[in-house]
DNA sequence: TAGGCCATCTGGTCCT
DNA sequence: AGGACCAGATGGCCTA
């Protein structure tokens, strides 16, 4: 499913005029050292932090806290943190983009067909993966048909993807149809010229 | 209307 | 201290 074959998107209002920071309150200093991350996040987290030994946990509360410098008004604070958290929104909007360019330039080097509908991150991210992985099994089997040598017979690990199986790993996982294995595909089996490489000679539901 | 996709905001963590 | 990165939450848009 593309939702949005045509890209346009009505522009969002930010939150930031009505609703600066729910929630944000002096309280969340003092609970950072020990709020436990959420279950799927698990990089960094210190796990003597509950028990009050996390090294540098007070000094990063002091530094949150200002450390030694001159203590500020309430008011300052909270022109300091709303005036930070915007930068920071800025910055995570600018690096969001930044990703989206790269996903776009990724798109534009991955055959489709123009009447396609715009792949959506996951499935340009998959397509991408599985797309890859054909043309190192072309390429693979160009050179041993180049060097008058038999194509070996394929083990399961060859014939297939990486992890042994006859569908690309990505796809295994999602919920998009499995790629097409090399036998399911001649074209990719025989020694391919250059041409048959071009964008367009292969629609991305082949490698989804 | 439900579900998928997306943009944005947000707070936590790590790094310089 | 501040920036980068990450993942969860939220709300809007679109399609079946």
């Amino acid at each position: 499913m593309a939702p949005h074959p045509s890209g346009a998107r009505a522009v969002q209002v930010t939150h930031e005029t009505e609703q600066p920071f729910p929630g944000a309150s002096d309280d969340e200093v003092t609970c950072v050292a020990s709020a436990p991350p959420s279950p799927t996040r698990v990089r960094g987290y210190c796990a003597e932090a509950e028990g009050g030994n996390c090294r540098g946990a007070a000094r990063k509360l002091r530094a949150r806290r200002g450390g030694r410098s001159r203590p500020k008004s309430e008011l300052a604070l909270s022109k300091q943190r709303r005036s930070r958290r915007k930068k920071a929104n800025d910055r995570e909007r600018n690096r969001m983009h930044n990703l989206n360019s790269a996903l776009d330039a990724l798109r534009g080097v991955l055959p489709t067909f123009p009447d396609d509908a715009k792949l959506t991150k996951i499935e340009t991210l998959r397509f991408a993966h599985n797309y890859i992985w054909a043309l190192t099994q072309t390429l693979r089997i160009a050179d041993h048909s180049l060097y008058g040598l038999e194509p070996p017979a394929p083990a399961c690990e060859e014939l297939g993807s990486p992890d042994g199986s006859l569908y690309s790993p990505v796809s295994q996982a999602g919920s998009l149809s499995p790629a097409t294995s090399l036998e399911e595909c001649p074209g990719l089996l025989a020694p391919v010229s250059p041409a048959c490489l071009r964008p367009g000679a292969l629609a991305f539901s082949d490698f989804l």
